[in-house]
RNA sequence: GGGCCCAUAGCUCAGCUGGAUAGAGCAGCCGACUUCUAAUCGGCAGGUCGAGGGUUCGAAUCCUUCUGGGCCCGCCA
C-alpha cells in the first residue's frame, strides 16, 4: 500500500470527471501532477499542485480548478477536508481512520511493508567493490561495497531483479607486480634477504603469501628466471587475494553473487567479438589524438592507435582501445565485459565507481550506449572520497608505502553495522568524514545509536506489556482496536509511517539509498517525542491500564519498531533488541 | 586548457528531480528524570541557499557566466 500513490490516483480521477463534465480539456497532461506531504504539517496531511499544473494548458485560472476539485475530492470517504490555499494548491485532511489502517496493514505486511513491484522485475546488475585484487580492501572500497550492497537490497526490495557482482581486474600488468611482490615474500620465506625496490607492493599482507606458496611449491622457483615462476605465480597471488577481499567482504555483511574474472575474457574471442559488434557501427578506426591541453606529458609524441569513436555518443575525446604496441588497453576488456553483461539479458546496469574514476564514466556510458543502441541504461555512480579520523585527527594512509587503514581495520573498531549506517548518512556524491571515536558515542550526535535506541524502545515496550499479560504478537496486534489511535500525535506518526512506500520509491528511483538513512532518523525522532509526551501526558503512554487502549498503542509503537527493521534491513543493520 | 562532482545556520549535513514562511543534528541559552531505560524530549536563538544574469504563476532545485574547493585528463587499471 502506498497511500501517496492511492491519492494520486484518486486525484486523477477526479480530474477525469472534470474532463468528462467539460470543466477541464481533453488530452492534458497530468505527469507533473504530484500528490505530497506538505512541508508545514500545519498545511494538512497531503498537498496537490493539480491546478496549478494544469491552470495553463488548461486556460483556466488555479483556483477555479481547485475549487472544482476540491468539491469531487471531498466527496471521497477517505478525504476529510480539501482546502485551496496559496497560488492553488489543494491541501487534503484526511480520514483518521485511514492512519489507524497504515498501523493495521504494516502488522499485516511486517517488514516487508513498503515493498513494491515498481521494477516490475526487470533485470538490474549492480557492479560494485570491484576492488583490484593486489590487497586487502581499505576505507575507500569500504564506501563503494556499502553504497552497492544498500542499492542492490533497494532495488530488489522494490520489485527488481537484481545481481550483485564483482569484477576481478586480474587481466592487468597489475597483476605481474603482484607476484613480483610475492615472489621477493616467497624467497624471504626460503630465508633469504630480499630489498623490496619501488615499484612492488611492499605490504606485510603478502608475507604469509609468500610463506604458503613455499609450502606448495618448496624451493622450485629460487633462483629460477621470471618466465618460470611469473605466470604460476600470477594464478597463485590472485586467488590469494581474492581470498583476502572475500574475507573481507564477509566481514562487512557484503555477499557477491558473481565473481566476475577479466582475464577469463582473453583468448577467447570475446574482446575482439566485442570490437567487432562497434566496429560494424563504423565506430572503430586508426587515428592520432591531438595532445591533452595544459600540462603536457614530458614523453609526449602523437602516435596512431586503434580507438573508439566514444564522441559520438557524449564523449570529449574518442578513446583508444588498443596499445601502440598492439595489446589492449583497459577499456578493450572493459568494453567486453560489458557486452557481456548485455547479452546476459539485464535491462539496466549500475556501476559504482569511487571517485578517482570519474573521468571514465563517459567513455563508459558511451560504449554501452553504443552496444545496446541506447537500449540498456548504465547508470554510474561514484562515490566520493572517506576523510578517516581519530578525535578530530586524520588516520593517514599511503598504498604506496604499504599503511593503509584496511577495511578489516575499521570493522575492528566501530563493527559493521556502524560502519554500514554511517557511511549511508551522506550522498554517495559528496565527500565523507568518518570519526572512529565519534561514531561509537552513544548519544544522538550519533544516528545509529539514535535510531537502535528508538527501535529497543519498543522491544522495551513489547517486554513489559509482555509481561504484564499482553498478548504482544504481531498477528493480535492487528486486532487491537486501532480506532483508539485518535490523538493527533499518534495520527502525525502513523503519517511518517506511512511515507514509507513513497520514500523507497524514490529512493529507489534516485538510486540514492541514504534516503533511507535520513527516513529511518526522522522516523527515530517521531518516536522518542511521542514517548517523551507520555511523560506530561499519561494517556499517551503505550502502556495503559486498559488493555484495549494499550494493545492499540503498543500496535503502533510495533509498527514503528517494523519499519526501522525493515529499513536497517535494507541498509544492512541488525536492529537492537536492547541497548547496552 | 578541458571534463565530472561539490558550495545551504558558527560546524556537519538533509531538502521529495520546480512548490507555500528553506529544515535536522552539533555547538550556545532556557526547561523536563517519584516514567514504558533522560543514550531521550520541549523551547529560544541562529540564513542575501557562493555571486551575477536568465527561464515562469513559482527557483536552493532548471539554463548561463563567474568565483572558490575536490577528482580526472594517450601506451595504469
Amino acid at each position: 500500500m502506498n497511500l501517496f500513490a492511492d491519492i494520486r490516483a484518486l486525484t486523477l480521477d477526479a480530474i477525469d470527471g472534470l474532463v468528462r463534465d467539460g470543466a477541464l480539456p481533453e488530452g492534458l497532461d497530468v505527469a507533473n501532477v504530484t500528490v505530497e506531504p506538505p512541508r508545514d504539517a500545519a498545511h494538512g496531511d497531503m498537498a496537490t499542485n493539480a491546478a496549478m499544473v494544469l491552470a495553463k494548458p488548461a486556460g483556466r485560472k488555479p483556483r477555479d480548478i481547485a475549487e472544482a476539485l476540491a468539491a469531487r475530492l471531498a466527496a471521497d470517504p477517505r478525504i476529510r477536508t480539501a482546502e485551496i490555499a496559496g497560488p492553488g494548491f489543494l491541501n487534503l485532511r484526511l480520514a483518521p481512520a485511514i492512519w489507524q489502517d497504515v498501523v493495521g496493514a504494516v502488522l499485516a505486511a511486517g517488514t516487508a511493508f513498503g515493498r513494491s513491484g515498481l521494477g516490475a522485475g526487470s533485470r538490474v546488475n549492480v557492479e560494485y567493490v570491484s576492488a583490484n585484487p593486489t590487497g586487502p580492501l581499505h576505507v575507500g572500497h569500504t564506501r563503494g561495497a556499502v553504497f552497492g550492497d544498500a542499492l542492490a537490497a533497494l532495488l530488489e526490495f522494490s520489485g527488481h531483479d537484481v545481481t550483485r557482482e564483482y569484477v576481478i581486474n586480474d587481466g592487468g600488468s597489475q597483476i605481474d607486480t603482484l607476484a613480483r611482490s610475492v615472489y621477493l615474500r616467497y624467497l624471504e620465506a626460503h630465508g633469504r634477504d630480499v630489498a623490496f625496490p619501488d615499484g612492488v607492493y611492499p605490504g606485510d599482507y603478502l608475507v604469509p603469501v609468500g610463506v604458503a606458496l613455499k609450502e606448495q611449491v618448496g624451493a622450485d622457483y629460487v633462483d629460477r628466471p621470471e618466465d618460470v615462476w611469473l605466470a604460476p605465480i600470477r594464478d597463485f597471488a590472485t586467488d590469494a587475494m581474492m581470498g583476502l577481499i572475500r574475507a573481507d567482504l564477509l566481514r562487512l555483511g557484503v555477499e557477491m553473487d558473481v565473481f566476475f574474472s577479466e582475464k577469463s575474457l582473453y583468448g577467447t574471442g570475446r574482446i575482439e567479438a566485442a570490437i567487432e559488434a562497434l566496429r560494424a557501427k563504423g565506430l572503430i578506426y586508426r587515428g592520432t589524438l591531438e595532445p591533452p591541453k595544459g600540462k603536457l606529458p614530458e614523453d609526449w609524441e602523437a602516435r596512431e592507435q586503434t580507438l573508439f569513436r566514444s564522441t559520438e555518443y557524449g564523449d570529449d575525446v574518442d578513446r583508444p582501445i588498443q596499445k601502440s604496441d598492439g595489446s589492449w588497453t583497459y577499456f578493450a576488456p572493459d568494453i567486453a565485459y560489458h557486452h557481456d553483461k548485455v547479452e546476459r539479458g539485464f535491462d539496466q546496469l549500475i556501476n559504482v565507481f569511487g571517485a578517482d574514476h570519474g573521468g571514465y564514466v563517459k567513455r563508459m556510458k558511451a560504449a554501452v550506449a553504443a552496444l545496446t543502441d541506447g537500449r540498456v541504461p548504465l547508470d554510474i555512480k561514484l562515490t566520493q572520497l572517506v576523510r578517516l579520523t581519530r578525535d578530530g585527527e586524520e588516520l593517514k594512509m599511503s598504498k604506496r608505502a604499504g599503511t593503509f587503514v584496511t577495511l578489516a581495520d575499521v570493522i575492528e573498531m566501530v563493527g559493521a553495522d556502524v560502519t554500514r549506517f554511517v557511511m549511508l548518512t551522506r550522498k554517495n556524491d559528496a565527500p565523507l568524514d568518518f570519526d572512529v571515536s565519534k561514531v561509537l558515542e552513544q548519544s544522538k550526535d550519533n544516528p545509529v545509536y539514535y535510531v537502535q535506541y528508538a527501535h529497543a524502545r519498543v522491544m522495551s515496550v513489547l517486554r513489559k506489556a509482555g509481561a504484564a499479560g499482553i498478548d504482544v504478537t504481531d498477528e493480535s496486534l492487528r486486532m487491537a482496536e486501532l480506532a483508539r489511535l485518535d490523538h493527533p500525535a499518534e495520527q502525525a506518526l502513523a503519517a511518517k509511517l506511512a511515507e514509507w512506500p513513497r520514500l523507497v520509491e524514490i529512493a529507489a528511483r534516485t538510486h540514492e539509498p541514504h534516503r533511507i538513512a535520513f527516513y529511518l532518523y526522522d522516523l527515530a525522532s517521531g518516536l522518542h517525542a511521542l514517548w517523551n509526551r507520555g511523560h506530561d501526558e499519561p494517556n499517551l503512554r503505550f502502556l495503559q491500564d486498559d488493555p484495549d487502549a494499550s494493545r492499540a498503542k503498543i500496535a503502533l509503537a510495533r509498527a514503528v519498531s517494523i519499519v526501522i527493521a525493515g529499513g536497517l534491513g535494507i541498509l544492512g543493520v541488525e536492529p537492537a533488541n536492547e541497548m547496552r
